[in-house]
DNA sequence: ATAAAATTTTTAGTGGAGTAAAAGTTTTTA
DNA sequence: TAAAAACTTTTACTCCACTAAAAATTTTAT
C-alpha cells in the first residue's frame, strides 16, 4: 500500500490536471492563468509549477493522459477492420478525430499541435513522435490484415505504406483542427478521395 | 512618385523586418525582444508594435516576404519536370526544403508552423492556407504535364491527386523541420519511399 | 512524543509582451 | 511660413509566466 504522501501527491496531480482541463476548455488556453488553475485545484500556484513546469507542459500532460484511451479505441478497429481499404482507412481516421474532439476543443488542439512542433526536440516532443509511430504501426497492422485476407495488392513494404498513409491522415487531421467550421464528414470525404486518387495512380 | 512620408514608412517597415530576421536567426525567437529589434531598426518599440502588432505577426510577415521567391523557384521546376513521377515529386519537395532553410533556421520554422496553426482561423492563418493551396495547384500542374506526356496513368482527378501528394509533402516537411538532426537526403528518401509505396498499392 | 525529512505556501522578485495617452517632431498643405 | 495633419517617441502602466528562497506545515521515522 502506498504511503499517505504518495496518495496526496497523485491526488494533487489529478486535481491540477482536472482543473486545467475544465478551465482551458471553457476559457481557452491564453485566458486561463496558472493562478486560476491553482485556485480551482486548491493548491498554490507554485505547486502547479512544481508539478508541471510550465503552462504548455501542463497542456501536453493533459493530452498524454488521453493517449491510453485512444490506443484502446484504435485497437477495437484493428480487431475487425472493414475489408475495403478505403473504409478501413476512413474508420481509422474517424476514431482519431472523434476521440480528439471528445477530449478537447479545436482551439486547444491547435495549441497542442503547435506546442508539440515547437518542442520537437525536447523530451515532450519526442513523446509525441513516439505516439505517432505507434499509431502508424497500428495502421500497418490493419493493412497487413487486409492483405492477408486478399483485399489489398502491393509488392512494397506494408510498414512504409502504413507510415505514408498515417502522414496523410495527420495532415488532414491538422487541417480539420485548424478550421473551426470544417466538419467531420467533409474531412472524411477528403480522405476517401485522397486514398482513391493515390491508389489508382501509377507510373506508365 | 511616392511622398516622402510613404518612403519613410516603407523604409521603416523594411528595416524592422531586416532587424527582426537577423536577431531571430542569431538569438532565436524567444530570446529576441521587441526592444532589441526596435533598437537595431532605429525606431522605438511602440513603432514596431504599430507596424506589426505582435512579435508572432512580425515573424509571419517575415515569411510572407519570401513567398514570392518560393513560387518563382517552384515555377522553374514546373517548366521542365522530370519524366518520372517519383523524381518530379522529389524535385518539387526539395525546392521547398532548400528554400525554407536558405531563409530561416529550423527552430524558427517550427515557430512559424506553430503560429500558423494557432492562427488557423485568423487572417494570417488563412493567408497561409492560401499559399498551401497555390503550391498544391502547382504540383497538380506538374502531374498534368506528366500525364500529357504519357508518364502517368490514372483515372481519377489530377487536382485531387496533387492535393493529396501535397499534404503528404507537408507532413514530411513538418517532420523535417521538427527534428534538428534530420537530413535533407533522409527526408528525400522517405518521400520517394512514400510515393513508391502508395502508387504500387491497389485494392484487390 | 519528538526530531528529521519532505513538501507546500508565502513572499518578493524579474522580465518581457502589449497598451493607452500625452508630448514631441516632421511632413504636408494652404 | 504658419497652421494642420500624420507620425513617432516618451512615459507610465497592466498582466502574467516563471523563479528563488525563506517560512510554515505535515508526514514519517525513531
Amino acid at each position: 500500500m502506498s504511503s499517505l504522501r504518495e496518495r496526496q501527491k497523485s491526488n494533487r496531480r489529478r486535481n491540477i490536471l482536472q482543473a486545467a482541463r475544465g478551465l482551458f476548455s471553457s476559457n481557452g488556453f491564453d485566458a486561463t492563468t496558472i493562478e486560476m488553475i491553482a485556485e480551482k485545484a486548491e493548491v498554490s500556484s507554485v505547486t502547479v509549477y512544481n508539478y508541471y513546469g510550465t503552462k504548455t507542459h501542463l497542456l501536453l500532460a493533459l493530452v498524454a493522459e488521453s493517449d491510453t484511451l485512444l490506443m484502446e479505441r484504435i485497437g477495437a478497429v484493428l480487431s475487425d477492420p472493414p475489408d475495403d481499404i478505403v473504409e478501413a482507412f476512413a474508420a481509422f481516421s474517424e476514431v482519431i478525430r472523434d476521440h480528439a474532439l471528445s477530449f478537447l476543443t479545436k482551439p486547444l488542439w491547435r495549441q497542442v499541435i503547435a506546442a508539440s512542433i515547437i518542442e520537437g526536440n525536447s523530451n515532450f516532443g519526442r513523446a509525441y513522435a513516439r505516439l505517432d509511430r505507434e499509431l502508424a504501426r497500428q495502421l500497418s497492422l490493419i493493412l497487413a490484415k487486409l492483405r492477408e485476407r486478399g483485399h489489398l495488392r502491393t509488392d512494397s513494404d506494408i510498414d512504409i505504406l502504413g507510415e505514408s498513409l498515417f502522414h496523410l491522415q495527420n495532415a488532414r487531421f491538422t487541417q480539420f483542427i485548424s478550421i473551426d467550421e470544417l466538419k467531420n464528414e467533409t474531412v472524411d470525404r477528403y480522405l476517401r478521395e485522397d486514398i482513391a486518387a493515390l491508389l489508382s495512380a501509377s507510373p506508365a
